[in-house]
DNA sequence: GATGAATGAGGGTTCATTCAT
DNA sequence: CATGAATGAACCCTCATTCAT
């Protein structure tokens, strides 16, 4: 005679806790950790102080939870766009591109990753460095990976001047007026280019002979 | 009982003032803009309340005061280490090699400018922005200015990841433990070279001929 | 579908809501009135709010219930106590050592008593006071009878003093690192004493030949 | 040339203070800690929160000094009471006399230190208990002083059961209504008898011709 | 010019209580 | 009867900024 919380319940539990992540993603995106006040989110969650504090443990909390989905998200872009292509070159092209892609059609998302949380400090911050480890171990292994020419230096280095420039690079085209932007592919290719050549591993036919 | 400012007293506020700026610097180098507290500062600076703000508008404006400051040395290094090489070539990497080890030897402006401010926001993030684009701009007149083979792509974007890289590899060398990093310069070595291959002007020697 | 109220479901009920009480005064003694929440009561209890507001109006009303409790516990001990002896003197030193036994035994139930109540306020303050009061009027009746010598001053006033001085005594003693504690039927006798000779019955023929 | 803190400042500095202080007392005596809010103290204060939190650190920490406050009063009627009295007995009886008259008079005093900071645990009640134990001392050196007759038993359980009885009985006086109060220094010179016979040295000629 | 006491808007958070399931 | 998600009033506290001295 014991009552389960139905289906139904839970259902709606995932429905409102998710409103609140979708909510606090934008809100976060648009003004900042700072300038996002938890009653800011509550009110275009359509909810209350109480619930969001029921969902979860703070400010902190919940913001963690925004970089952590944001996270998911872009690995599974990432394994995704390299399932599809064959070649260790080919994966990387087609990974710097789709992180490209992904950041500048998400930029509520890439404002909180790239721009936001490394200035928040603490696990906050250490969560951001976290994501961005994992992309950088990526390029790692795919530089380790590359069968001919060794590349260059140390990998680390190199993979994180990899990621670095793909951030700055999409920073700076969402800076740009709506107006004044190239499509996003375009310039994710050029961003794709620059990397592979940084690596030693560019268009040795495509640069070198034009 | 007319006072003039007597020129003694002119330099005693002007060392008042760089004595916040100092303080300032390190503090928001340390603890990040929010939890630096303008009392933090009043106290470091063996000073009061009243003459901060006889000094800044607000905290947001020593803040700017401190990212300007920390932009015109950066130039000021900039430009000291172009002009000290003759070739284009070397002169871009005497440059990435030069902003690299800057950025290591002084980590709270690092991280003010780099991590800091683009969060900020408004005026602030501007600001750095501003600073940035310069640096951006530099190089892209560099690139252009190659006479030989015409670099591969939009300048301006290729100039942002440059920039990127630079400033993505500093930062995950300020992460590294102490004991693990290795010297600056080595590494600073190679990100210039990764930018240089790049923008498609590296080791056309090294690379190219093995 | 008419529900009738079956014994085994009157059982079932009573069972909770005297694990509601248990808990609450554990926790009550514990943390004291404010820091204890619902939700902890809630949680000790393997039950849920709503199960919780089914048997208490409010947080107050448990809380009285659990003072109710008390009071009754300890009127049960007094009367007992008091009834296992024939002369007055002794009825009144037993119902002082009873009651502080008791006390010490029973150190939940003590803070929430002697502690706790008083300072709460309301009908709960009012509560508090009126078992002490009963107790104090158990003493004055007593004192009362006494045939001989007339004890000299106004009984509530020395009624007051009386269980004053017992409450007093099993906070300081209840405060003492159990390593420290003299037994508790020692300390109680020593108490009885005071009290015995305050009311000027106690040992005549002890103090008064020495 | 360093401007100091005129006296008018410090006068003005300890007089606002003072007042907050004051207000607490009076609220806190009358509300009880949890019902007194900071918003309540500020108010009546004519100050503001900032003001408030400028010369305490917080609600707890001004509780604290309240308490503070009250303990040096208290030592100090004593000490005062004391000294007037060349005899021990009468001195002791004086001590109990002059404690309770202080209490009966400053009801709001007695309510904080008898009433309200028992409950509160941690630091305020440990405070509480420190006040309470200094007096209970005076009074176990006062019994260890007495020259004739030694006091039977431990002197610190007695020390207890002679301020729980001065304690109760001004609690009780003061929850009397008004009209049925009977003047406080009668009443006290019957605590003070109660108390002086409890520890074996009251009126063996008084009460005993009697 | 220098000082630091004073201000108060606004933030994050808790928790007793309700009610739809 | 049992459940636990939902509510929202109210609190404590911070800190950028002002201004009388």
């Amino acid at each position: 005679m014991v009552y389960r919380t139905t289906p139904k319940m839970e259902e709606r539990k995932a429905a409102r806790r998710r409103k609140f992540l979708d909510v606090a993603t934008r809100l976060f995106g648009e003004f900042g950790y700072h300038k996002t006040t938890v009653p800011m989110v509550v009110a275009e969650s359509d909810s209350s102080t109480g619930s969001f504090y029921f969902y979860f443990d703070n400010k902190e909390d919940i913001f963690a939870e925004v970089l952590k989905t944001i996270g998911e998200r872009m690995s599974a872009e990432l394994n995704e766009a390299i399932a599809q292509e064959a070649e260790r070159i080919e994966q990387m092209r087609a990974a710097i591109e789709r992180l490209f892609v992904f950041l500048a059609e998400n930029p509520a998302e890439a404002k909180i990753l790239v721009i936001e949380s490394p200035g928040l400090g603490g696990p906050l911050a250490a969560l951001q460095r976290g994501i961005l480890a994992s992309h950088a171990r990526s390029v790692e292994r795919a530089i380790a990976g590359l069968s001919e020419r060794p590349p260059p230096g140390d990998p680390a280095v190199l993979a994180h001047c990899w990621v670095g420039a793909v951030y700055e690079a999409v920073r700076y085209w969402l800076e740009l007026p709506a107006a004044e932007r190239r499509p996003a592919d375009e310039v994710a290719a050029e961003v794709a280019k620059f990397n592979l050549r940084g690596i030693g591993s560019g268009d040795a036919h495509g640069t070198g002979l034009s």
